[in-house]
DNA sequence: CATGAATGAGTGTTCATTCAT
DNA sequence: AATGAATGAACACTCATTCAT
């Protein structure tokens, strides 16, 4: 009898992968919308499901639970804006130029996604469950993009060879989130070209002028 | 005592001024260390009132309710930093000096008071309520120290003429912050002499060797 | 300033312990009867607190949890028939007089309590968390009427030197419950006289005839 | 095969009546062992489907709910019990040697199927469902064996006239439950010669003295 | 003034069962 | 026949806040 077989059936897929993809994607569109609308603790699994148009338990078939979803919805967008600034990361002719794209570019993600940016810093990059999530780790792709290019620049000659590409990339992020904030949280603007020109600028150059000896 | 009274004139105060703010520090003081060492929402009011040696209702006639009880939490500590960086600000003979020892003593507020500044940067600044509030005035009132500063350092031609206090100041305290947050939430050491002095050289001269015309 | 007191105010209690202990019977009362009524898991703590009129959250000042509330019933229902049947173990001229006593009171208590009894037969005995508990020991109370019973009358004479007290008890009670448990369960009737007497006879006297030598 | 057909006849069985007989003695068993692990409620149909290595829908199409699973698992054991109780009613040359027999294979049972005891004593018999399911016939087969020889016993003047078959078994089956329980449910050892002699001369020869006249 | 008993809203999660494929 | 994705009901528990005493 040929057409037995042993163990578990091999049927096709009552599901195929692409409609599975497709419900975790709307899933995340919808869970993206409601918790950068409400914040995390705000939003309820519930509204998630109806703006997915699905029900609540099949969410906790693709994610485990309503945090799992948070940090989904933040990686979806973290490997976005990791793979848009790695390649940005190539473009410029001098390190000023580079170091001023990157900025610029960093400056602009706020910009373009001012609710997910809040969603991270207010309520994820802040929680206790962050230390050794995936989250952090493309954190930390993302500002090693940064790190990178200052050692270049340090090896070009175009950087201060005592400077520590660690601290210099620390500056940058906590100074531009610093900036950011504001505006991230509602309130006030954010002008990117100038506000990049003008960290890039004191980065580079800092504000110092010596004392005449 | 003649002004005490027993009954309904309420509007008389039947204890002493002095006793009143006795217990409002006691329960600022439990509220202190209450939410410092839980956060915000793991802390409950019956734990705060325990730890104050008083009745949960009591609590409800000094503060309205648990968030002014967290705001006067932090308000008592930031009058304490504002007046010691105010303090600080007038000493050091050039900029440079004046500028590295504000930041040494922003630093030392991190190490110092790790708990407050983690409940602060992770639950106050983030939150909705923090716009319009006193905190945010006091948080002025210490970064405006910063701004004084380097405009004292351009009108003394200390400071290139074209920084934006603004912005300088921005950088300054972004920078800080983010090199000391893994710190603050219990990862990793901080020593503020010399990221102080990596951060003051920094700022004051930048990190480009501009290239050879 | 002799009207002011360290620590702990001792005001008037609020609510007296009177008050306390009827609030508790209360919600002993009403959880004993929806418990009796749907069984544990049927019953909702909302539906106890409606019977008792009070809310829901008031059922946690004095019970730790749903289960603790289901203990607590059994709790009180033991202790009265505990009671009672030590009571009832002084009474009876011979051995057999005392032990058809304690059979009939045994047998009395499932028809005076036949809810409480399927309910701690069926929902809480099977239970993993009854061992240990104060049910179990006053389940141990309450058995160990019989020992001591069989204990003087072996003391006595006018029982077989031989016999096991402990397993004596051990057969009159399960096969008492045995007996019981249909009418228990709702289904059947249970005459109680009858059903003592019989049980009595069988113990006492045996069901064999020797066979002749 | 010439009734192996393809498409939608559905009337007609697709798979063979042996192989679909082994469908459901590999989900019974699977259900056996995971019932008997975790008890009813904590067990769930995924994990049966998975240890039987079908999806979980399939076992629909074999019962027709987790409760009636549960019933078939455990008329499976009792038929295999009844069975061998019946066979073991033959044996032994007096009525006190059968009467021992039976006592001793009952105990044996405890012994041999603790888990499934358990799960019929906690969660069958005390359920509302048990009344008139093919368990309870099971029962009442297997109890019968008991009061056969009980009544065959007074025809043989081996047992007292008086003595009330139903009222003799009733009293074996609930004192042997009640002493083996701790055993099954967990807690404590269980002596099944011993026992079983006991209760047997327990039974047979009571614990009475008479007085004498 | 001080107490602490009382309130009651609010929600993540599980899993037996169904049914489209 | 077999799959497994999808459904959706159901509920204990916490705790900030109020207010009768």
């Amino acid at each position: 009898m040929a057409t037995e077989t042993r163990g578990r059936m091999t049927a096709m897929p009552v599901i195929s992968a692409k409609r599975m993809q497709d419900r975790i994607d709307a899933i995340v569109e919808a869970a993206t919308a409601v918790f950068g609308a409400k914040g995390y603790e705000a939003a309820s699994i519930a509204e998630i499901a109806r703006a997915a148009e699905i029900s609540d338990g099949l969410i906790y078939r693709y994610f485990s639970n309503k945090r799992d979803l948070l940090y989904r919805v933040l990686e979806a967008f973290y490997e976005r804006v990791v793979a848009a600034l790695e390649k940005e990361a190539a473009n410029g002719a001098t390190f000023e130029d580079r170091l001023h794209a990157l900025i610029r570019r960093h400056l602009g993600n706020f910009v373009a996604d001012r609710e997910l940016c809040r969603l991270f810093l207010s309520e994820v990059r802040v929680a206790s469950d962050y230390k050794g999530s995936a989250i952090q780790n493309l954190n930390r792709r993302y500002v090693s993009v940064l790190t990178a290019l200052i050692e270049a620049g340090i090896g070009q000659g175009e950087v201060k060879a005592d400077a520590s590409p660690r601290l210099v990339r620390n500056v940058i992020f906590g100074a531009i989130e610093h900036i950011a904030w504001p505006y991230v949280n509602g309130d006030g603007k954010l002008d990117v070209d100038e506000t990049a020109k003008a960290v890039t600028a004191l980065i580079y150059g800092g504000i110092g002028i010596p004392a005449k000896t």
